[in-house]
DNA sequence: ATTCCTCTTACGGAAAACCGTAACTCTATT
DNA sequence: AATAGAGTTACGGTTTTCCGTAAGAGGAAT
């Protein structure tokens, strides 16, 4: 088990309830910081006093206030952190349910665990710290589709003219009745409603307006 | 008239076009540069030299390549160039026509005249250059809007709220429940749905995808 | 030809959004 | 105190979206 960890989460009372999980763990050093800034110097300062952290629970967003901060995120962070320091764990502990992002953050910075803050969060928080321990990495349920295989890349052009149809202010029978006058198929309304459905689940959207929201974020539309 | 000026633009041609028409309007001294950074130490050396440029005409978006750059963008350079050089006049010349974004560039960093890149691009370019010489600024007619529609300023913290919201899949009735929760006013169901409908007729929107859709372009959410 | 599978379409019910109308609250003004 | 006006809320009806189920259409493979 780990010893020596850090928890980098600007709300205190969250701060505060994972320090206790953690101490009911066992966990003898438990350090905590409000700031990514601070969380940095905190990992660099153990390095180089060859007391290493074994583990660094971050957040991703950081309210901004007056101290001008180098890392504005937890994302800018987490990317420091194993850029520098590739042996140290790291468990993205965030609201933030958008599979883009979780995806990044395990493709693009290798972090070792993505749990969701939510009703469960601190018993998936404890799960995700003892498979960090035997080797494993550990993803949310909430999010767990991020890597389902099938959702991958399979966004084709259709969808995208969904999207796009959709974010235009067309409704779904306006959609299905173009499709008809175009010869798109599937053109009918109830496979208009079944694929937009499957995009929902695939982004992670509760309606179609998250949905269109979504992919302009990610920029596919 | 101006008698030195630098172009910053990354596309050759457009570059050269616009080179063209400053030597028909009778500049004597053009200078042209393809990356942001080079622009900036150009400036810069100028500056130092007591040669300075009495104008910089600045495309926004650098296709990035092999040459890092300090300043990535048009918007970072215009950024900088104003702050270190008060007195120096800027032209944003540029395909982008998000309101928002233009707002920004005016309120933000003060430049000069905004010009779309289009048919007429050209002939307003050259209408901003004798606009800026007798002292005004210039907007391109496609964003003439981006301070005159008085429909924008009408739009409050509420709106805002209402639409990011709405953008982060919450129902209206959430809506009205989180409202209800936080104290904020109004919160009923039936002020919420008048609300977003008086924000459809503002926007030209048909339903609040395309509502949403629309302020995320125009980079209000 | 039959089976199996996938894609498309159809349908029905529940939920949410859309839209008009009317009532209620609060404030300012006389 | 009375009244007008703006803002908020309530409510009913229609349309659209959401969601599950099931039937039809077409292809591939034995």
């Amino acid at each position: 088990m780990f010893k020596k960890i850090l928890i980098a989460e600007d709300m205190e009372d969250i701060n505060k309830g994972v320090h206790t999980l953690l101490t009911e763990l066992g966990v003898s050093q438990i350090d905590q910081v409000q700031y990514c800034d601070d969380a940095y110097l905190k990992v660099k300062k153990a390095d180089l006093d060859k007391e290493p952290y074994d583990l660094v629970v971050s957040d991703l967003s950081f309210k901004v206030d007056h101290r001008l901060q180098t890392y504005t995120s937890g994302q800018a962070l987490v990317e420091k952190l194993k850029e520098e320091f590739p042996n140290l764990k790291v468990i993205v502990y965030s609201v933030e349910d958008r599979l883009q992002a979780v995806r990044t953050l395990f493709n693009q910075h290798n972090i070792d665990a993505y749990v969701c803050k939510s009703r469960n969060g601190l018993k998936n928080l404890s799960l995700a710290i003892s498979e960090i321990a035997k080797g494993e990495t550990f993803l949310s349920p909430e999010v767990s589709n991020a890597f389902s295989s099938a959702n991958e890349l399979e966004i084709d052009d259709y969808d995208i003219s969904l999207l796009d149809n959709l974010s235009k202010g067309l409704s779904q029978d306006e959609i299905s009745a173009l499709y008809r006058k175009e010869n798109i198929s599937p053109a009918s309304l109830s496979s208009i409603e079944k694929r937009l459905n499957k995009l929902r689940i695939q982004f992670n959207a509760n309606n179609a307006i998250h949905l269109v929201a979504i992919v302009k974020d990610l920029g596919l539309i």
